[in-house]
DNA sequence: TCACCAGTGGAGGGTTCG
DNA sequence: ATCACGAACCCTCCACTG
């Protein structure tokens, strides 16, 4: 999809339509998102800090984005792309693979394909996709972006919608594209790159394999050199499972105590366990991830006896690695994960348990405490009921709203007095 | 008992992508 | 004079096992 979260919010407010427009996180910590064709002639672009964004074009329309909206747009465009066939691989909301060899014979060529999915985006949703059609996966995405309009800063030039790149011509394509082209290739990738003089994806196809192996490992040595061949060989993958969940929020002010922390600990625990519940998973491992003020990121992992599932069961995990951290840097940002997921809840009874209950003389267990409030929030919403650490004095709770801080918070950096500080961590732990 | 080896899994860190 | 969020994958080190 071209410039897809500006293009949706551009169906609400057409009168922006041929203006710089910006989505993203408009708080001092916040980052763009997306960036219209006219914004994007001032240099601005996806994941730039906002800041920077509106230094560079103070006349655009920032936009705070609404990732619940795109969400459901996206489901449009994916019913349209499974009408030609099933093998439809989503890699982001405005991003997919079809795998079309099946459909060839009743629907036409690629090319055409590729123009009649164009026209009903168009003509259906009111939005602009563009098409790359090619033998291998990265090949197709190289021409989906050859295919996309471009933004000078002399003005916006149309794309060509559709690029379609033969067998015979593929490899003289991939060839001539920047290395920094291939996936896999990020800037410390190609840092390493240059110093054997690697610049294009046909320096890359030249290198042995072996010194790209001693360069970067061998999982990633292997596979660059592979795919800079023009071996690729990765199928579409309609769905697969997931391996982990996780949520990590970046704070409007750095935090400093363990104390300042905690409910901002058990609400992400509280989120997390939410989804692994709703996906019907329980998780062997729990990680914490914390960036400080000076952004040095660091993790800590456990694994508990036991999978875990619950909010209470996250939380507790999650606060015995934080315990460890020193803190008192001041934390930016903090981040809680589930992973290593298993399909059915397994109980793994402990030697210490007796009768199913833990020898800790507690009965019954958080499972179905936590079914209840998963039933209580499906009724009333996800802030009817929550852990008491998030209750607010007007009622409700201040719980996790997945996808409402999605490019960074929308408060500003600026430290709070101490009196504000302690008001807000008691009442308004997501402010 | 020691040395060595291979395999496995946890932990921590890093890179990449959109 | 700034840097989100969510997920996947990889590498290295280390402990343990046989």
């Amino acid at each position: 999809m071209d410039a897809f979260f500006v293009a949706v919010e551009l169906l609400r407010r057409p009168e922006l339509r041929g203006r710089p427009v910006v989505v993203g996180g408009a708080g001092e910590r916040g980052v763009v998102a997306a960036a219209s064709y006219e914004a994007r002639r001032y240099g601005v672009h996806s994941a730039m800090p906002s800041v920077r964004a509106r230094r560079l074009c103070p006349q655009a329309v920032f936009l705070p984005g609404d990732h619940a909206r795109y969400a459901e747009v996206s489901q449009q465009v994916h019913a349209i792309l499974r009408d030609v066939t099933p093998l439809v691989e989503g890699i982001a909301l405005d991003e997919a693979f079809l795998d079309v060899t099946g459909a060839l014979r009743r629907a036409g060529t690629g090319e055409e394909i590729a123009w009649a999915l164009r026209r009903r985006v168009a003509d259906e949703l009111g939005l602009s996709c563009s098409v790359g059609v090619a033998p291998t996966k990265l090949v197709a995405k190289l021409a989906s972006e050859a295919a996309k309009p471009r933004a000078t800063a002399a003005g916006v030039e149309p794309g060509a919608g559709v690029v379609v790149v033969r067998d015979e011509d593929a490899l003289g394509f991939l060839h001539a594209h920047p290395v920094q082209a291939l996936w896999g290739v990020g800037p410390a990738t190609f840092e390493r790159l240059q110093r054997f003089g690697v610049r294009t994806v046909g320096d890359l196809a030249a290198l042995d394999e072996e010194v790209l192996v001693g360069a970067l490992g061998r999982a990633a040595g292997r596979h660059l050199s592979a795919l800079a061949r023009g071996h690729d060989d990765r199928e579409v993958v309609p769905e697969r499972d997931v391996k982990s969940v996780g949520h990590e929020e970046t704070f409007p002010h750095d935090r400093h105590t363990h104390d300042e922390l905690h409910a901002d600990l058990v609400r992400l625990a509280d989120g997390v366990a939410g989804r692994l519940r709703a996906a019907q998973r329980v998780a062997r491992t729990v990680s914490i991830k914390v960036r400080f003020g000076s952004f040095r990121t660091i993790s800590r992992s456990v694994t508990p006896p036991a999978p875990v599932a619950t909010g209470p069961d996250v939380a507790r995990a999650a606060a015995e690695l934080l315990a460890r951290v020193d803190v008192s840097p001041g934390v930016r940002l903090l981040g809680i994960s589930a992973s290593g997921l298993t399909a059915e809840p397994v109980q793994q009874l402990s030697f210490d348990d007796v009768d199913g209950e833990p020898a800790d003389g507690a009965t019954g267990s958080w499972d179905d405490a936590s079914r209840a409030v998963d039933e209580i929030r499906a009724r009333f919403g996800a802030a009817a009921i929550g852990p008491a650490a998030l209750a607010r004095p007007g009622g409700g709770v201040g719980v996790l709203q997945p996808g409402a801080q999605q490019w960074g918070p929308s408060g500003v950096a600026r430290p709070p007095s101490a009196a504000t500080e302690r008001h807000r961590n008691r009442h308004e732990p997501d402010a």
